[in-house]
DNA sequence: CACCGTAGGCGTACGCCGTACACTCGTCAA
DNA sequence: TTGACGAGTGTACGGCGTACGCCTACGGTG
């Protein structure tokens, strides 16, 4: 009775929407399987259709929810060294996915990064070339770091330049993501230059990212094995 | 009317129908989200509920077509050196799942690992340990490859011991898969050895492997920067 | 040959889902 | 006073997975 009248029921509105799907896939076992419109919308005390009023579907809530995340991403802190600073941020982006584990999946299943992924990604460049890391060596340890640490995958970078062929678009992604156009603009000249015939038109090579991973990954833990590395002994240099 | 009497019709059975679904997730852009059991049926011909005499429910039949493409992974060759041998046999993984795009995204949604996951997994440790790498070593070395260079998550060994505590069943699955089998014990007894108090229960320390596949790629990347690296001159060297 | 159990395929029906479309109704500017 | 507007409502549609029961052709057995 009270909620019929009265007060009136504060209304609802983007935030409030999009807080209450990360809290109700947080406590879900489903995560976001288990959650829908119509669910969503009971617990807000409302009727599904009007979360239409803040949202256009259900792909753009989940895409919401994901940059609600995603923002709480500590901030880089620009240290001496790029690989302690790198670090840092990838746990920090970790942590941040640790609360919400259904976020790596939904990032991965949508068509397109979200803007704070976009942001993250950007920064995380931006810490590997203040580091001097050349943009064709931060482009292609992007890829690397990408299967589980960062959880975005390697369609980024393919897709964004084919999707937004109106130039005046790219011009303001590129002011707004610097380091990830310079890392594109770098791969695209790579790419045209090595063309053998073979060509892949415009992205980058997707077999050599993955063999540049697995290989860096290799070797390191060759590397390990012959210096006789064990993780007990891993363990106690940390404390 | 041929249809309806003489040849009846070529019967169902299990991998008629899972050939079907995986033909119609290559073919369709959705992959899997564009599968349906009622246009998988019509596909065949058939009415919807024909297919569940053959597959238990949607997720069986979504196991079953990983199977099949896992299945056609080529068997490892035990060469002489175990980096090489990996190398080839995850490069193999990766040329059966690119021709089913809509393959990586099953493996990970599926609440468990399928046989012939398992298979892999257990086919690549084994590489590992026959170039004589410690169980530890290669039980790290998994998790780093885990990203997307395999396809499977972290949660394999949490969830595989947890899920059968049937004796009976847990001494079956350790014979079928020898080296899983051995990395989870000794997974477990390092485990128990470095416990401290923030102690996980049984499976292994996540962030552990999380910090470990972040360094061996960090370090990996930074002796390629401090070497003057670069992906042409990659490029050029392979050929 | 008659019989019958069985297994593969069919039809119907239920409860969920996302969401299009047309509506009400309170608020506020003119 | 009025009229536009925007938040929330109600109804409805087509699609989904699948429970349940039926039909019917087949193979083995008496």
């Amino acid at each position: 009775m009270s909620e019929s009248e009265g007060v009136r029921r504060t209304p609802l509105n983007r935030e409030r929407v999009l807080a209450a799907a990360v809290a109700f896939a947080d406590r879900e076992a489903g995560g976001t399987d288990a959650l829908s419109m119509r669910k969503l919308a009971q617990e807000l005390g409302v009727v599904p259709m009007a979360l239409y009023k803040h949202v256009a579907n259900k792909e753009e809530l989940l895409a919401g929810m994901v940059d609600t995340v995603v923002g709480g991403i500590d901030p880089p802190a620009a240290g001496a060294d790029w690989k302690g600073a790198v670090r840092e941020r990838v746990l920090s982006a970790r942590r941040a996915l640790r609360r919400h584990p259904w976020a790596p999946r939904v990032i991965e299943a949508l068509p397109a990064p979200t803007p704070a992924v976009l942001g993250h990604l950007d920064a995380v460049i931006g810490l590997l070339r203040a580091g001097g890391l050349s943009a064709d060596l931060a482009h292609h340890a992007m890829h690397a770091l990408g299967g589980r640490l960062l959880g975005f995958t390697q369609e980024l970078f393919d897709a964004s330049p084919e999707a937004a062929p109106d130039p005046g678009v790219a011009a303001r992604l590129a002011a707004r993501y610097p380091h990830i156009a310079e890392v594109a603009a770098t791969a695209a000249h790579a790419e045209r230059a090595a063309e053998d015939g073979t060509a892949v038109g415009g992205g980058c090579d997707d077999q050599f990212e993955f063999e540049f991973a697995l290989d860096v990954l290799l070797d390191g833990i060759e590397r390990l094995h012959l210096a006789g590395w064990t993780s007990t002994g891993a363990r106690r240099a940390v404390q």
